[in-house]
RNA sequence: GCCUCUGUAGCUCAGUUGGUAGAGCAGUGGACUGAAAAUCCACGUGUCGCUGGUUCGAUUCCGGCCGGAGGCA
């Protein structure tokens, strides 16, 4: 540790724990910019179903890698990494504190250890090529395969799990080396920031999913239906019509169910989401955990987070 | 009022020719390196409505009661 590293608060946590407005306390508080970890709230027009901040909401505070990619943009973990970099540096360099504010899990992992992504590119025919054996073959016929060459990563992958076991397949194809090798390999070189991570967590979990089902209603009084009319009518690039909001209401626009039983199911897949990010956030024992129900007024719980970055700035 | 059906896991239901029960969904936990708001894995004890009776033994058979749905000269 020759240099010194460039600082960065993280607010992370599930969706709907109230991770925006937290940032924004803590960038008014130590000076700071906020730098979006979201692979949704990237995109163009996806406004009401991906809750981003509004104006009101960021109160003057510059927020980075909202909202500038088009919704037909192909987009990835390693073009996330990269941008986000720049902007950490560049707001570094200006002398302002970088506060990383997301729900994006594989994000910010990957940014915060520097996992070095490979320059190849995704092979998206060699991908279908692969789906088309596994179709006639079986998943398993790929599975050996991969096992032939990388034995530890086929053990690690299940049968099932057949978008893992193409990739695997793809990177040695395209690069030479194993997953195996190559995970290995990104984890080499140290980050050069310094990390002080917050997740939003709720000690009971139907506090947050109460939370989570208030805030689709709000979403549907902000005009939801219409925003999602227009992405049925305008379909989604492939990375971005994955974002849970549009496509729960399919069934709606074709006909097939109510508004009120997709409503009810977009609630629903809006909670398993926040599960699983809770799930991939718990696993990280660097993680400061802040319990949004401990707290009866957000100065409380901005206090409490402000002296966990004070605290561990100091250790 | 009478007749029929019905009451089993948070929900929808199956089942036990009498030996205290199991699916789907929900839920919970987990994995995660170029699609990650994605993808994948694991996990099923509940006074079998209440109460009497028959029985070695009842959620199962019989009676009564209560709740729900439908039907009726």
């Amino acid at each position: 540790m020759a240099e010194s590293k460039i600082p960065l608060i993280a607010i992370v946590g599930p969706t709907a724990s109230g991770k925006t407005s937290l940032a924004v306390g803590v960038c008014k508080a130590v000076g700071g910019e906020a730098v979006s970890c979201d692979s949704m709230q990237i995109y163009k027009g996806m406004d009401i179903a991906t809750a981003k901040p509004t104006e009101e909401e960021m109160q003057g505070i510059p927020h980075h890698l909202i909202g500038f990619a088009e919704p037909d943009e192909i987009f990835s973990v390693a073009k996330y990494c990269e941008s986000a970099k720049k902007i950490i540096e560049d707001i570094h360099s200006r002398g302002k504190k970088a506060v990383l504010v997301g729900g994006t899990g594989l994000y910010y992992s990957s940014l915060v250890d520097n996992i070095e992504f490979l320059p190849e590119e995704t092979d998206f025919e060699y991908r279908e090529q692969l789906r088309k054996k596994a179709e006639t073959d079986g998943a398993g016929s790929l599975l050996a395969e991969l096992a032939a060459i990388d034995p530890e990563a086929a053990s690690r992958l299940h049968p099932n799990n057949l978008g893992r076991i193409i990739r695997a397949l793809e990177i040695y194809r395209t690069t030479g080396k194993t997953i195996t090798e190559q995970n290995e390999l990104s984890r080499l070189s140290g980050s050069d920031l310094e990390t002080v991570p917050i997740c939003l967590d709720a000690r009971d979990r139907q506090y947050l999913y109460d939370r989570i089902n208030k805030r689709v209603d709000i979403m549907m009084e902000n005009g939801l239906v219409e925003e999602a009319r227009m992405f049925f009518e305008n379909p989604l690039g492939r990375t971005a019509k994955q974002a849970i909001g549009y496509k729960e209401l399919n069934p709606y626009f074709e006909g097939k169910k109510s508004l009120e039983e997709c409503i009810e199911n977009l609630k629903m897949q809006t909670r398993r989401y926040a599960k699983r990010q809770l799930t991939w956030f718990r696993r990280d024992e660097r993680m400061n955990f802040i319990y949004i129900d401990d707290y009866r007024c957000p100065e409380d719980m901005l206090a409490a987070t402000l002296e966990i970055i004070e605290r561990k700035r100091k250790a």
